[in-house]
DNA sequence: AAAAAGCACTTTGTAATACAAAGTTAATAA
DNA sequence: TTATTAACTTTGTATTACAAAGTGCTTTTT
């Protein structure tokens, strides 16, 4: 058997289900913010921010704070290294698929 | 914002790295024993066998010891059952790149 | 025949991770 | 003024991952 290990490429940030669910919705919409996603993802507000901070220190995505009137608003949205590993992660799990089905 | 949360079928016994490993390999593999498996991940033996425990306990994949000659192998098979549920995990995985790309 | 090595584990211990719940601060709505 | 919301941080617990060592049996090497 000469196959290549098919896990080791695969991106330890992205086994989290939590975190590939907030990098999946930023994926479509180019800023969403704290609230949307914790009711989007039906998790607790302690979880959902430290899953975004693992997110954020590893650059795979940014904070963006602004005021709605006088309010805070904290919008999340991927960045460009972010975007690109994601997108690798998603190759390998797609060739895993292909090579399946 | 009415999208649905796009991680709650996911199946949690599908995060782990090696257990996704295990599956993407059973299933291309009529059958693999005990070392094939953990070369090709390059795991330690008691972290293969934890994984490869609850892979079985769930149901997904079954055990079949013999003997080559006199000597014991055991051998790793994916169930039908098990079949299904990676299946059902991949096409979540296959919506959200389809949806990202 | 004795020693070394391999297979397929189990046991043990540690470190990392996940998560809920409670607390916090500042703003806003009732 | 009291209650509520947003976006956290802190705390504590439980789960999980993993390595390493130990086990029993067999095979290979010397």
């Amino acid at each position: 058997m000469v196959l290549k290990n098919p896990i080791e490429k695969l991106n330890k940030i992205f086994e989290s289900r939590i975190r590939l669910g907030v990098m999946s919705v930023l994926m479509v919409n180019e800023e969403v913010n704290f609230n949307d996603l914790k009711q989007l993802l039906e998790v607790t507000d302690g979880n959902l921010a430290t899953h975004l901070n693992v997110l954020e220190e590893s650059g795979y995505i940014k904070v963006h704070k602004s005021f709605i009137g006088r309010k805070t608003n904290t919008a999340y949205a991927v960045t460009r290294p972010g975007e690109k590993a994601f997108k690798d992660h998603l190759k390998i799990l797609e060739s895993m698929i292909r090579n399946i089905s």
